[in-house]
DNA sequence: TAACAACCGGAATGCCCTATCCATTTCTCG
DNA sequence: CGAGAAATGGATAGGGCATTCCGGTTGTTA
């Protein structure tokens, strides 16, 4: 429906026009404050009111909500991914991997669309995807470094970094701007029990596929379906 | 739990005819359902419909959605409060303690609107509010008794029983069917970190107030909805 | 069984959302 | 400068939500 708008990345087909490309860019600023202070629910015609242009601007260069999250976060995708590389260099592995986690569950504090967007997934949101990907690969490398240096539980499974981003997806949203350090505290007792010896047992973490169909279901349509938001 | 009571608090009115006595109990045990399957978040209409009355006579028995919600789980908190007693009555205190939170965190689980009420505070459902109340104090009972075993660690806080139903809540609502047991890996890891001697330090916990801001920000009106906006 | 209040269901209201339409303005290039 | 294409913004469609209105139905009581 909308051949001509094409996105970010380089993959330019037409030049857009130098007003175009302004707003594109204005567009994606306010996008980022939005979604960093509502989060992923906030409504296009927020974001429309705060770039300063008209609704129908917005969705010519992004046809739907969707592709506008997509443009807005992909390069917050990058410092995900740069995170772990961060890390990955740390001499100290355990210091590394903990000092990962920090960081990420920072971001999603930091920014109410993150933590939303670290929890869901967008299957035609490529370029988003493809940056998870890479990243999760390199979390996996972070992961076995810090098992091989007997600091990590060795039952300790990649797919808890995602538990962990819902968890603290779930705290965050709850408290908001009232009690802004809480995660603070919730990622500190996770990460002490995630250091060797473990204390104990655990539960099987979910099969891989069962965790993506969760990561799915939160996204269609409306992007987000309820969760709790907050207010100025 | 409460017939012949109208919406408005307490004392039995006047004694409803017996058509209506019938739907209101059966209104209360459909939105049960719904609840438990959608959350909160699920719609007056949806609650209507599978109680198979229309949706007038679903607001004359609950002028709005917050007065269902309250009635509806009224005995769940209490449950609530049961499993504090529970847990106190156990004469092992570490036990009793890490049974409380696994019973409370499956019952969110299994309870998505549960999971949802156990993070929000009603302000005008009093009975709801008075119930967690009572519960808060047996809940100080129960840690201090584990703390005086020895088992859990001394700088474990009131409020971080409220901050692991936020994380558990996320947990549950992220992973929703596609991985129901999901939860239970989290709050496994949280509850070895509980245990004494503590591992490290922590963040400070959340001040009362602003916990209390943070579960109320939740909740009016609509009950998860929000708006953003404040800028003209 | 008749009559009336209590009760019912569904249409309607008003608000917010994503997304589209179209008349108007603005850039660009000859 | 002066088209015409590109881009714009406000109105609007279309759907979901909580809540209200109102004409018809049913339990109750005499």
């Amino acid at each position: 429906m909308n051949p001509g708008a094409q996105h970010s990345d380089d993959t330019a087909a037409q030049p857009l026009r130098s007003d175009a490309e302004r707003n594109r860019g204005r567009i994606i600023a306010a996008a980022r404050t939005v979604f960093g202070r509502d989060g992923l629910n906030a409504s296009m015609a927020s974001v429309a009111r705060e770039t300063g242009v008209g609704i129908a601007t917005l969705f010519r260069h992004f046809p739907t909500k969707e592709d506008l999250v997509a443009a807005v976060f992909s390069d917050r995708m990058d410092a995900y991914a740069d995170a772990v590389a961060v890390a990955l260099d740390d001499p100290d592995p355990w210091h590394g991997f903990t000092g990962y986690i920090e960081t990420v569950c920072a971001m999603q504090a930091a920014d109410y669309g993150f933590a939303d967007v670290l929890t869901m997934t967008f299957p035609t949101a490529k370029a988003l995807e493809k940056r998870r990907d890479e990243a999760y690969e390199a979390m996996v490398r972070l992961i076995n470094r810090a098992k091989a240096a007997g600091r990590l539980r060795e039952d300790f499974d990649p797919s808890d970094l995602v538990l962990i981003h819902m968890a603290n997806a779930g705290v965050v949203n709850a408290t908001g701007d009232a009690a802004p350090d809480a995660w603070r505290r919730v990622v500190a007792l996770l990460i002490q029990s995630f250091e060797a010896p473990a204390r104990g047992p655990l539960p099987p973490s979910p099969e891989h596929d069962a965790l993506y169909k969760a990561m799915l279901r939160a996204s269609p349509a409306g992007i987000t379906a309820a969760k709790p938001d907050k207010s100025g």
